[in-house]
RNA sequence: CGCGGGGUGGAGCAGUCUGGCAGCUCGUUGGGCUCAUAACCCAAAGGUCGAGGGUUCAAAUCCCUCCCCCGCAA
């Protein structure tokens, strides 16, 4: 088929790879502009723009794809079918009315949970232990087109969103071929949302990171896994800002206040009251540094106990 | 030219301002001790101090150039 392709981020770049494999024409590959990033504010190109380039295959790149430049650019490829992952923008009726047979969008929820441009972070926030691939129709509202195909995957225990979503990626890419391949030969079962039972999630903010001591430990791992690797999970101490990487939850009953460091042991390692249970902090990283297990840290940083965590800001 | 922190035995750091013996907490190895250990005692190995150049009687330390890592901002 004649595809065009829409997708930004890593997440993105199995569907596009595989769409190439199985033989479609991808006639242009559209991703959000090249931004100023990492230090030195240099000019990025996303993962899905290095891919095309790669493989030859025409990159397009607007501010605002359903810009009248946009949407011309896109009717001149002549596409049957526009296929989009994690693009990063919502695309206008206008655009959506262009390929004649339609657009598709792989998104990385069991739909409709989970809607909005960060289902893998918020499902591993949320405590989630199960989570999939859905393959849908797109229409008009964010994630609340017709489902195609849904494949459930288990979340591992102390998963990450980058592991999970580096997981997840390949399926999804592997769900559209099928998709596809089911559209064509016209029995891909197509099914509406229970919009009643819907959620939909923000996108992710720098501060949805720092940690909230009031939580039960339980949950600040969650959020430590979640936002991991952005923005990651902080914390202040005095001015200092430090990451949290990797955390176990400690359920015994602490009554120190929460976000008391209660032991910095270069041996034992490091726990910090919470609302509920203790955290035993595995990973951490303090500012300027890299980041590193806990024990490492305190071997040359001792740090009182009894210190109070995110007591400042 | 966005702002800032950093690179020192295997790990984490001090020492740099004010040049003068390569140091701390661990780990590793060997030995000892203990019913036992995230325990303790004794000993040992392990370093181009990120790279190159310069100044100096003498450079981890001062000057110049370069490389690499990290945080913030975006």
């Amino acid at each position: 088929m004649r595809i065009a392709f829409m997708g930004t981020p890593e997440f993105a770049v199995p569907s596009l790879a595989a769409l190439l494999e199985a033989g479609h024409a991808v006639v242009g590959a559209f991703c959000q502009p090249d931004r100023p990033q990492g230090r030195g504010n240099r000019l990025t190109a996303c993962p899905v723009k290095k891919l095309a380039l790669e493989r030859g295959v025409p990159v397009f790149q607007f501010e605002k794809l359903r810009a009248p430049e946009g949407v011309a650019a896109l009717r001149a490829l002549e596409a049957e079918l526009v296929v989009t992952a994690a693009f990063g923008q919502i695309l206008s009726q206008e655009l959506l009315d262009i390929p004649p047979r339609g657009t598709v969008n792989v998104h990385a929820s069991l739909l409709p949970a989970y809607r909005g441009p960060a289902p893998i972070n918020w499902c591993i926030i949320e405590g989630e232990t199960v989570t999939g691939i859905t393959t849908m129709r797109t229409d008009k509202g964010v994630d609340t087109g017709d489902m195609l195909l849904q494949e459930r995957v288990g979340i591992l225990p102390g998963e990450t969103a980058g592991e999970l979503s580096a997981r997840l990626a390949p399926i999804g890419a592997a769900l559209l071929i099928r998709t596809l391949r089911e559209l064509e030969a016209g029995n891909c079962p197509r099914i509406p949302q229970d919009h009643a039972a819907a959620t939909r999630h923000p996108m992710l903010r720098k501060e949805l990171g720092r940690i909230d001591w009031a939580q039960p430990a339980r949950r600040i791992v969650n959020l430590v896994r979640g936002v991991d690797p952005w923005p990651g999970a902080f914390t202040t101490l005095g001015a200092e800002v430090y990451k949290i990487w990797r955390a176990e939850a400690e359920e015994a009953a602490v009554s120190a206040a929460p976000g008391t460091l209660l032991q910095a042991d270069a041996k034992a390692g490091m726990r910090i009251a919470t609302g509920g249970g203790a955290l035993r902090v595995l990973e951490l990283q303090a500012p300027g540094a890299k980041r590193m297990a806990t024990t490492d840290y305190l071997r040359g940083h001792p740090m009182a106990v009894g210190a109070r965590f995110g007591e400042d800001a």
